[in-house]
DNA sequence: GCGATCTTCCAAAGCGCTTTGGGTTGCGCA
DNA sequence: TGCGCAACCCAAAGCGCTTTGGAAGATCGC
């Protein structure tokens, strides 16, 4: 059943059919009335390819994944994005086109999506410091939003956490409960969460006049072994640090269950904060994992990023849309004073 | 930069480019060649929705997500499938379609989608045991497949593991150590893995003459604080289970979590086996979690899921292609003899 | 009662591609 | 020389929708 069937067996033209169908004001309100029931008895659906042909709009926006260096994984907590961007493209009528790439493929596959117009809007994921993605997209000349930010986070849209106020907020936490040597188990080295976490661990230092030991800092995929292996070779040391400072709950796991291996108790022993996007698999109330964290929504950033870009599709002409999120810090079983 | 303009600046008709660009035999080597050139040079690609409306293939595949339940969340390891699948899709020159839904809109979600066009097929995940959309989406006359199956197998295409015999094996593995108290902590009712994964625990036993306790059994949505008060509950009581079995690693985080606040250890006072998805960023082998565990890759099976949904949309004659993979037993150190 | 103005509808022209159904051209062969 | 057959290329007709530019009929003011 296409719409000139259904035309012809209501006795219209197409051009009613479509104006009824689409709310346009020039039809009898009684004809357009005939035509939805029309349409839903004979369980019509425009063709979605001839009308996105026709407009000249995709009604779809892209999601580029590129898998991350060796190991080759998604970022797990793209899930909980992705459900809440899929949310609000569900409400307002977008489809989600989710494209997993290598790791060198993405521009290319940006390139091709764009040039052949199967999008009409890029959500960009994971954005690294110095991002080749930000000018590539401008380049392109089409609408994004990328969450997170780049070193230089100008002329573009984005939406990010304040990490470095977050980080800087966990880490004086950790200093006013007497840690001094405190791990930082951050994410992969590039990244520009990372960098901007280990700002605001270091501006905690620096403003109690109190040295870093780089040694105490090391970043990677976050998975929960680099968590564990992370501590384990920490907590063998003989200056072993007292508390940790973790980008994510994953690894956070990992940590916790090498403090555990050496018969140690969290909380009590050592301290632990961590980042917690609020993943819903791994709740991190009081319930749940229990971790003193800051924390941010990263489901909810899923659907205001969607919403964000929706709206610079829509309007082509509005500047930069930039959203800083603040964090907010819970505390849980996982932290404590200082040994002495 | 659109075809007409392509053919006009090389002198040629838009047939003698499109044949060209697609490999047809009816064009000199020397002629597609130019178009090649011309083609890179202009950075020219078809435009997909005219491509897609003139063949009637919208090369893209369904994936619809239905929330599941008041937790409104999606399955964690769909994440891995999804990588798995993609990458299948991309090489094969497919989109993915991904639509978040609520739980009570799939059927909706797929109307549309079909109706509308927009998919040549869909990949349908988490099925339960009386699935409504086996039985909707043959109505629809729609190429799918189902990763997992349904209690009636028959009739439709799917892929598997083969949990029945990969829970009896694991529970075959802690009787043999002498547990006899074996709690099975399983994923929602409803689903048919949670089912079939139940009736294996339950052959074991019963092949042993044994009874199985229902109060041993529990079964919901897979997250971390499930496991955890899951077996908070079963390690308070007198009776006690000296085992677990758990049907995926994350809610074993969370019986890990539990054993150890009670100042039990994990393969000497309490064993567990768990099911294994292999997920990329909770790695379950030596260096990793050490979880004793049937296991099958999520991801390996998305792969293989999108090759056979490619294969059963290029061949719409193709009978119903079935798939079940068997799990293999890895032992780790979460497993151990049961104390006397 | 009549031109002006809405209201309601229509025919037809795209959107940018694929594909059908020919046309040329050049070559081998009798 | 003339015929048949490849090889190569083209014009034009869709695919199913939206949208432009009217046209016909109803309504209104005076």
């Amino acid at each position: 059943m296409n719409l000139r069937e259904l035309a012809e067996s209501l006795g219209l033209s197409q051009t009613t059919v479509s104006r009824a169908l689409n709310g346009y004001p020039e039809v009898r309100e009684e004809t357009r009335a005939r035509v939805l029931a029309a349409a839903r008895a004979a369980n019509y659906a425009p063709n979605s390819r001839a009308q996105r042909l026709a407009t000249g709009r995709a009604m779809t926006i892209g999601h580029v994944i590129p898998l991350s260096g060796k190991t080759e994984m998604m970022n797990p907590i793209f899930n909980d994005f992705l459900t809440g961007a899929g949310e609000t493209y569900s409400r307002e009528g977008y489809d989600m086109l989710l494209k997993i790439v290598g790791d060198n493929e993405a521009e290319e596959a940006y390139r091709t999506l764009v040039s052949n117009g199967s999008v009409d809007g890029v959500l960009v994921q994971g954005p690294q410091s110095h991002d080749p993605r930000v000018a590539f997209l401008q380049s392109l000349g089409i609408p994004f939003l990328v969450h997170g930010r780049t070193a230089d986070p100008t002329g573009y849209s984005w939406l990010d956490v304040a990490n470095i106020r977050s980080f800087r907020r966990a880490t004086d936490f950790l200093l006013d409960l007497g840690h001094t040597r405190i791990a930082l188990v951050n994410g992969q080295d590039g990244f520009d969460f990372s960098r901007r976490r280990q700002r605001g661990y270091e501006d905690a230092h620096a403003a109690r006049d109190l040295e870093v030991d780089p040694s105490l800092i090391s970043g990677a995929v976050m998975t929960e072994g680099y968590g564990h292996s992370a501590a384990t070779a920490l907590l063998e040391r003989e200056d072993a640090p007292t508390a940790f400072l973790v980008s994510s709950v994953i690894p956070a796991i990992g940590v916790r269950r090498a403090v555990g291996e050496r018969g140690l108790k969290l909380g009590r022993d050592i301290s632990l904060v961590c980042f917690d996007d609020v993943l819903s698999y791994l709740t991190n109330d009081d319930q749940g994992l229990g971790f003193t964290a800051t924390r941010s929504s990263i489901r909810d950033a899923g659907r205001r990023c969607a919403e964000i870009l929706i709206e610079l599709i829509r309007n082509p002409d509005t500047g930069p849309i930039q959203e800083l999120w603040e964090t907010e810090l819970t505390v849980g079983r996982s932290t404590g004073p200082c040994p002495t």
